[in-house]
DNA sequence: GCCAACGTTGGC
DNA sequence: GCCAACGTTGGC
């Protein structure tokens, strides 16, 4: 089983959005290294950290499940959408996206300045210099230390 | 809104 | 394959 940290805008899709809807389609994701990982290595009940960015504060707001596994973005094809890329074929489909599931909302957001002050999580993705993928993978250390906190 | 730090594109 | 120009991300 792996762990993983996603990012999005709450103002786009946040925690309360997911909790309404249950389930989501991670659609727009249009970076090769974020694609590669949801493609090749997210398992069915892989566990997610969900991470509001843009927002006030920035940081972790709960938790889901990994519902389905990679299958093509179909908002690739579509030509009204933001995330249209012709050079994407049914053929051969460029983008792809998995399915999360909610699963838990923290009951305070662990914010990015708290992740900075703490130690046993200086090793997380999110706090190194200039990284922005929206998806990271997380180690058990770093994920059971961050439930860990958020529940406290 | 600013801007640093990236990633992507495309001409050569 | 190089790299300038451009676009995006995301904290502040």
């Amino acid at each position: 089983m792996n762990y993983w940290l996603m990012k999005s805008e709450p103002d786009v899709f946040g925690i309360d959005d997911l909790k309404r809807v249950k389930k989501e389609p991670w659609d727009g994701v249009r970076n090769y290294q974020a694609r590669n990982f949801m493609r090749d290595e997210m398992k069915k009940g892989d566990l997610v950290l969900f991470y509001h960015s843009n927002s006030k504060p920035a940081g972790i707001a709960g938790l889901m499940e990994i519902s389905k596994e990679s299958h093509p973005d179909h908002t690739c094809w579509d030509k009204k959408s933001k995330y249209y890329d012709p050079k994407s074929t049914k053929e051969n489909p460029r983008w792809f996206m998995v399915e999360v599931k909610y699963k838990k909302k923290f009951k305070e957001i662990l914010s990015l300045e708290t992740i900075k002050n703490t130690k046993a999580l200086s090793t997380m993705k999110i706090v190194q210099k200039g990284n922005r993928l929206s998806i990271t993978p997380v180690t058990k250390k770093e994920f059971d230390y961050v439930l860990k906190l958020a529940e406290s």
